[in-house]
DNA sequence: CTCCTCGATGAAAACCTTTTGAGCCGCTGG
DNA sequence: CCAGCGGCTCAAAAGGTTTTCATCGAGGAG
């Protein structure tokens, strides 16, 4: 047996140390209000000299509470996964999950097994709540975990009815009306744009936010817009492909970081000079992306770090079962300039 | 309160409906011999019917086990999580962590209070073990994990003593002298060396491999060969770099595709063609880049995904107190040909 | 002085599972 | 026929915490 066998202090332990009973203790460990300031500082002194912890299965099985929650990401191409973008996402997790001392356990769900197994574990009472994130049209978990009786904070709008949510998106679609303005006051006449894959709504928002800003119908759209789904390797076809529609082009938005990096490779062989002949915009202001493109990429911050902490806070006010104020909370966005635009 | 208040099915519940008692019943879960025909089924029958699942936290209490394992990062650069390298092996620990049923609690140390929290963390039975990956050189969390009776695998050769720890490490010495050794097979003659940083050991071991495929002595190397830092733009600098010190160098062993994809780039710009002028090989076979370089390139195949299942198979072992036949594992490693050498 | 009230405390129940020690039953060997 | 044994089963204890309910003591009001 490696696990301790040091026989980790017990709440007993402490109590005895301490001169209390059990159940003062538990009372200052849980800051109940009705206790004697000296029975609070022997506790804590108690605490301290033994370093207790408390039994977390022990806790969780009278509280009934696991003290965990799921991370859940849903997408159908394990291979978007390389986008810097999701690891952002995981490590803005695991970090304010962490501040608030409660475990995260990471589910990525990519076939429907693992959604079958998804099922089972969310249902099976392993968590307290759980963090979606599930951009992809009709993506079969997000009924499955509607129907859940569990607390759940969607990143973004999942796809169908919103009803009874709770959710944090950031404003796809203002950020999108953001960078075309910017192309437009720098005087830009042929502006086109590179989407994402038009079954992720925050692709949908960015594309609506681009046609509003220019006031465009169905036909214009088709003629400006080339889908890049959100790799790199996209965004470069999508862009040779733009060049060759609308040659006398002298700006593109692009729907993210990646796929902007593509474009300026694509627009770079193409002879074009950025931002001279063409201005670039880009989404997401990935700054390991963004900092790094020539020229510096001109990109529309959107901070998953705060989108995640919001998703966890509100989170946490679900779990202490307080009514809360908002269900639906939009991020604002900003742009940043850099040199592309 | 959410959570599930239709009052989920007990053992107990399950014992009744099967006509047996509490004992019998979870010896079938737990797989006990002692069962007979009739009772086994009848319990499982009797599962079935309840959709029981076993509460985690009263199995937790009475075995003394959690049914998690920390996944832990220890990264002092938070950026450095750019590398989708980094996704690949979150993504394959999740996967075979669930595999197995057991919770993985993923938990990223950058600073020194993220260590401080590790450690109450590791130290406070939250988790029956961890999996441990920690490349760099002196790293505190090492030292602090070290002490901790707690089972742990780690990737890689953390630094310092290996006496009594479980490791599974990458062939990258000999996946060096591959890559090496086909570069001189190709007939190349100034071969030169884009290395990772030195002070973490993969870097290490893929710069010995190079220098003794290569037969160099402290000189040579320190004129052949650059830090590119493990980042793209690194292997950018690194390159020119390089290519001032080296102008007729006719081929390059990369520590990363990440840096490789750099590289490329900067040759690209020095107008040199490759294969035909200079010969590239890098290392990872990190797909999503390797395979979308221009040209296509040769690397050096790690395979991250069956390094963490053996990891975690081999933390499994250790968890069953299984006396564990070998305690370090060396994976090997190939190479795989595309059109860049 | 007595009766109440109120705040702090303690004893004990409850949470759900695994595991131990004992019991039961039917059989075999003497 | 009996002792003993082997195979299953059960009752009960153990695991560490929170929480309810009762108790105790002090202080205030009458």
């Amino acid at each position: 047996m490696h696990v301790s066998n040091h026989a980790r202090p017990t709440l007993e332990d402490v109590a005895a140390r301490a001169g209390v009973s059990r159940a003062t203790a538990s009372r200052v460990l849980n800051a109940s209000p009705r206790v004697s300031p000296e029975a609070l500082e022997a506790v804590n002194a108690a605490v301290l000299a033994l370093g207790y912890q408390p039994n977390r299965a022990a806790r969780a099985l009278v509280t009934r509470r696991t003290g965990a929650v799921a991370v859940v990401f849903s997408e159908p191409e394990p291979k978007i996964f390389d986008d810097p973008h999701f690891a952002r996402l995981i490590r803005a997790g695991a970090r304010a999950l962490a501040d608030v001392d409660v475990q995260m356990v990471l589910m990525l769900v990519h076939s429907p097994d693992d959604q079958a197994r998804a099922h089972r574990f969310l249902a099976g009472g392993h968590v307290d709540g759980a963090l979606v994130f599930a951009p992809h049209r009709n993506d079969e978990l997000v009924s499955i975990v509607k129907k859940l009786p569990l607390p759940v904070v969607y990143a973004g709008k999942p796809w169908g009815s919103l009803r009874g949510m709770h959710l944090v998106d950031n404003d796809n679609e203002g950020g999108a009306v953001l960078a075309t303005e910017h192309l437009k006051s720098l005087g830009r006449k042929k502006i086109v744009h590179v989407s994402g894959p038009l079954d992720e709504l925050s692709a949908i928002d960015r594309l609506n936010g681009f046609r509003t800003a220019l006031g465009l119908d169905d036909k214009a759209v088709a003629r400006v817009v080339e889908d890049g789904g959100f790799t790199r390797e996209g965004g470069r076809k999508a862009m040779s492909a733009l060049l060759a529609k609308v040659p006398g082009l002298d700006a593109v938005f692009v729907a993210s970081d990646l796929m902007a990096a593509g474009a300026l490779e694509t627009l770079h062989e193409a002879g074009r000079r950025v931002p001279e002949d063409v201005a670039v915009v880009g989404f997401d202001d990935h700054v390991a992306i963004a900092e790094h493109t020539s020229p510096p990429l001109t990109s529309v911050r959107q901070d998953s770090d705060e989108q995640v902490k919001h998703m966890v806070e509100h989170l946490m006010k679900l779990l202490r079962d307080e009514t809360v104020k908002s269900k639906k909370q939009m991020l604002p966005t900003v742009l940043v300039r850099r040199e592309s635009a």
